[in-house]
DNA sequence: ATATATACGGAACAAAGTGTTTGTTATTGC
DNA sequence: GCAATAACAAACACTTTGTTCCGTATATAT
């Protein structure tokens, strides 16, 4: 890749962010991110067609880092070989926590449904198979229901940031959760 | 009310509706809804001062509607003074599928976020009353977890409709929710 | 029934944003 | 150094927004 196109993309990233730490999804148009970047209007086209595909490709960024097993600390990585989901879930808490600054306008922000469904797109992968349902609770509900929930809790533990540790929130998470086995 | 009022009034409703069964609520544009309700620009703006407005002048139409506890049959009228909180809830979820066609664009469709807002607020008030939480459990974040996941449910009972009951989506909703006491 | 009030419609307006195009300049990779 | 290409500026037609002004139609009160 252009070393070029390189520095514009991450002045988009970095122009974007700064943009939704300031203001909702929603109510940033193109031409603020132009002028935060200091680009050329025909400069971001060529990059994204339009504002929600950029969106996309800095969730996709962000969220194949967190949701990523292979980059862990040593402490960490024989910890992950045989680790339950819930420390896997606790996991995945501390990489968002890293990634807080790009990400808290998103989940914060009374705008962010496109993100949030990002996001979701990827915990359902996550959660598919430690989903664990009594007999007459449809699956998909069950599914549904479980990713809803950690989203929620992401977005309250984002919310009042600081007081409360990956592993006191997914703990949270799994006691008012029932269709998640710990496992 | 003048007669004018209400008819214009009335219109709107109906063209907003229509227009969410068609298109999500955010790229839905004051001039489709001006054009669909066939009024003057200007008698818009008379009306409401943006969208968002509207939005809401609806979403209290309806919600005060499913809300309330005044208007019932007389057959559910004398089982609702000594009802738990889960019959309410299932009475909550007839008077939803009442409003359904209402009001399903919002739910179902992705740009719905200022409309699930608005009726997360009300949940807030139904559920408040009803949180029992383990002493080490936040109770702002058990509510949230209430509220949000009620709101899922019924996203996801609009999404495949027509083939459970309330009584049903009822069971599955208590079964998979930790933090409400059902009586 | 008539008068008064007011809601509606239509047209025009500036302002802002969108997405595209064109031609020029600067930088990069080989 | 040279060819390729990314960035830029400027201009474009187009859509949406929110406001204003004024003539017309309708409702309400007496």
């Amino acid at each position: 890749m252009d070393r070029r196109q390189r520095k514009t993309r991450n002045a988009i990233f970095t122009a974007f962010s700064a943009l939704l730490e300031r203001k909702c999804y929603s109510s940033v148009t193109v031409q603020d991110i132009i002028d935060e970047a200091d680009i050329g209007r025909s400069t971001f086209y060529s990059h994204f067609e339009t504002k929600d595909e950029l969106l996309r490709a800095m969730c996709t960024d962000i969220f194949d880092h967190v949701f990523s097993e292979d980059i862990m600390t040593e402490a960490e990585h024989d910890f992950s070989h045989n680790s339950s989901f819930r420390d896997r879930i606790t996991h995945i808490l501390y990489h968002l926590r890293e990634k807080q600054q790009s990400i808290s306008g998103l989940f914060i922000g009374e705008c962010g449904e496109v993100f949030i469904r990002y996001f979701k797109e990827y915990l359902y992968h996550v959660f598919d198979a430690h989903i664990s349902v009594s007999s007459n609770i449809p699956r998909d509900y069950a599914a549904d229901m479980a990713v809803s929930s950690f989203a929620g809790t992401v977005r309250w533990w984002m919310r009042d940031n600081g007081s409360h540790s990956p592993e006191e929130v997914s703990a949270y998470f799994f006691e008012c959760t029932g269709v998640l086995s710990q496992s």
